[in-house]
DNA sequence: CCTTTTTTGTATCAGTCACTACATTATCCC
DNA sequence: GGGATAATGTAGTGACTGATACAAAAAAGG
C-alpha cells in the first residue's frame, strides 16, 4: 500500500482495515506507521529493489553498468501499475519527517554504492555522474508514478545510458 | 508557501496567517485551498515557469533549444534554496485530487509544446523524446528538491543536453 | 447623519489524523 | 481445569484538517 499511493497517503486505519486488526495490535506490532515503513523498506531493500551489488561488476565498463542500473530501474518501476516508481525514492519526499529520514538511509547508501563505483575508476567526475544517475532515476521514478509503462521508461533510460556511454569515452580519450 | 513546502504540506492556517486575515475572509477571497493554488499556479506559468515559447525556436537546432530548456530548468529550479524545484511539476504528485488537476492542465501544455515543436521537424521521434524531456525536468525538479543548487543541476542538465545532440545527430544520419 | 451593504472576526463545524487507556478474550503453563 | 500472561477489541484521546454560521464592525450611498 505505501508502494501504490506513497506513505502519506496511506493512513493507519487503512492498514489495520487491510491486515484484519485493530489499531492496538498495529502498534504492539509494529510500534508505529513510520515503524511499519521502516520494516517495509528493509524488506524491499532485500528483494523488491534494483541490485546494485549485482549490476555494479568490476569486471566490465563503468558505464555499461550504469546504464544496465538504468535500464533495470525502468523495468522494475514500470513493472506494476499498482506499484510504481520506487518506493525509496518516492518515500524520500514524504512529508513525514520519520519516513523521509527512514528512505534517505535506504538511499544514501545506495547512493554511495554507486559513487564509490565509479570513483574507483574515475575520481574525477564521480560527483557528476552519480548526480546524474540520481536524477534520471528520480526522473524515471515520477514518469512510472504518472502510469508510464515498463516499455516507455526504457526508451528514456537507454537514451540516458548512451548519454554515460559518451561521458565516459571521452574522459577515456 | 506553496512552491517552499508542496501543496499538501500548507494548510489553510498556515496561509491565513502569513497573509493575516481569517479564514472567512480568505474563502471570500480565493473559494478554496485549491482556488488560491490555482491562481498560483497561473501566475507562475507566466512569469516564473520556463519560457517554452521563446527557448523553442525555429530557426534554430531542435535538440539545440531542447538542450536550453533542460539549462533554464536547472537555472530556474535551484536559483532559490527556499522555493526549489518547478511549482507545477511538484504540484502533479500532490496527494490532493483537486490540486492535482490544476498542476496537470499546466503540466500538460507545457508537455504539448514540447511535443508539437519536436514533432514539426522529428514526428517518428517526438514521443520518445518528449517522455525524455519530461523525465530529466521532473529528475531535476526532484533533485533540487534535495537541496541541489544550479550548478549541480546544470552538470546534469548539460550531460541530458548532450544525449539530446546525439540523438537528433543520429536521426539526422 | 443614518441606513444599507459589504467585509471581517469569533467561534466552531464535522471529519480525519496517529495513537492509547482500559477491559475483555484468548493462550499458555502447570 | 485453574491461574498467570499475552494478545485483542471497544472506545475514545487531543490535535489538526478544510471549510462555515453568525454577528459585529467597517465602508458606501443618500
Amino acid at each position: 500500500m505505501f508502494h501504490a499511493r506513497g506513505y502519506d497517503a496511506v493512513s493507519v486505519a487503512d492498514l489495520t482495515a487491510a491486515l484484519g486488526i485493530k489499531p492496538p495490535s498495529f502498534y504492539a506490532a509494529f510500534g508505529s506507521k513510520a515503524g511499519l515503513y521502516s520494516r517495509v523498506l528493509e524488506r524491499y531493500s532485500e528483494s523488491g529493489a534494483i541490485p546494485f551489488a549485482a549490476l555494479l561488476r568490476a569486471d566490465r565498463p563503468v558505464a555499461v553498468c550504469l546504464a544496465e542500473v538504468l535500464e533495470e530501474a525502468a523495468r522494475r518501476y514500470g513493472a506494476s501499475a499498482d506499484a510504481p516508481g520506487c518506493l525509496v525514492v518516492e518515500g524520500t519526499r514524504s512529508n513525514d519527517p520519520d519516513a523521509q529520514a527512514a528512505a534517505c538511509v535506504h538511499h544514501d547508501a545506495a547512493e554511495a554504492l554507486i559513487h564509490d563505483y565509479i570513483a574507483a575508476r574515475f575520481p574525477e567526475g564521480a560527483d557528476r555522474i552519480t548526480d546524474f544517475m540520481d536524477t534520471v532515476m528520480a526522473g524515471l521514478s515520477a514518469m512510472a508514478r504518472r502510469g508510464h509503462g515498463t516499455e516507455r521508461l526504457m526508451a528514456s533510460a537507454k537514451m540516458a545510458g548512451r548519454a554515460l556511454m559518451r561521458e565516459f569515452s571521452e574522459d577515456h580519450a
